[in-house]
DNA sequence: GCTTGACTTAGACAAGGTCCATTGTAGGAT
DNA sequence: ATCCTACAATGGACCTTGTCTAAGTCAAGC
């Protein structure tokens, strides 16, 4: 995500310490953190970044399609960098580790048009629930 | 839905005037109501009913098993009467609309190995998005 | 009709998130 | 290199969703 930088600097975005930093924490695979855990992390490496800072970068990156908006549980919504590969979650039910998977099919296929009620169906998001390795086997 | 009641107190549950107009509120089809929609209905009929017991009630009816909480979006969480029969949801992005849907197909098979990190994998949530029939109209 | 433990209530509290007036600064203009 | 100004950051008030508690109420069994 190195050049995630350089294409926000072509799309016009001012580069301040606070949105460099954010950025920064959101680099990585597999990653959905809450905003107040990029809040957190931020503050390690730039102690002065404010709660409605975070919030609102965070806003800009989800509107400029360069981070995605995921809600797995019924908590904090999570963040995820990986926005330009099309994925899925799988979830622990126990303690919330998540991955992104990518399952195969074609899941709009699966629903029948006696069942779209004369909705135009553009989109399916699936969350896969289970025990990680180190839950099943407690 | 109209022997829950009757279910309910044979499971030994106190029946309160309350909590036969919560039920009452949430009977039907494609019914997926937020706790303060179900507490605005309900004091329609009851004017007396508190936030917290609408609360509450929506939690025991839960724990019974006879009502589900869908999270759709994320704002508030959701409360389906439609706990009988398995399904999953279809959403209009710009009016909320909710359907219940029964997708053809086995999504668990989807999951490759390869993709289940060592997950004991048990359940899969799927969450169709579109525009209804209203909203794609406009 | 009593009694009593379960139920209900109002309001305080908490977490996640938004909004706003003020202050600060990135980056282009000179 | 310095200035300007539109855009960004800040802290704190505020909102929404949901939980908790102490005190009052009542369904249901005797
Ligand atoms: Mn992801
Ligand atoms: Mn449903
Ligand atoms: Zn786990
Ligand atoms: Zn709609």
């Amino acid at each position: 995500m190195s050049d995630l930088l350089g294409r926000l600097r072509g799309r016009g975005w001012r580069m301040t310490a606070q949105r460099r930093v954010v950025a920064e924490v959101l680099d990585g695979e597999h990653v959905h953190l809450t905003a107040d855990e990029v809040h957190a992390r931020a503050v390690a490496k730039l102690p002065e970044i404010s709660r409605a800072t975070v919030y609102n970068t965070l806003g800009e990156l989800v509107s400029l399609g360069e981070v995605l908006e995921v809600s797995t549980d019924k908590r904090a919504k999570r963040y995820d960098p990986n926005a330009h590969r099309p994925h899925h979650h799988l979830v622990c039910a126990q303690c919330g580790a998540i991955r992104d998977v990518h399952p195969t099919g074609n899941p709009l296929a699966d629903l029948p048009d006696s069942e779209r009620f004369g909705f135009t169906v553009s989109d399916v998001e699936m969350t896969y629930r289970g025990l990680c390795p180190n839950c099943s086997t407690a």
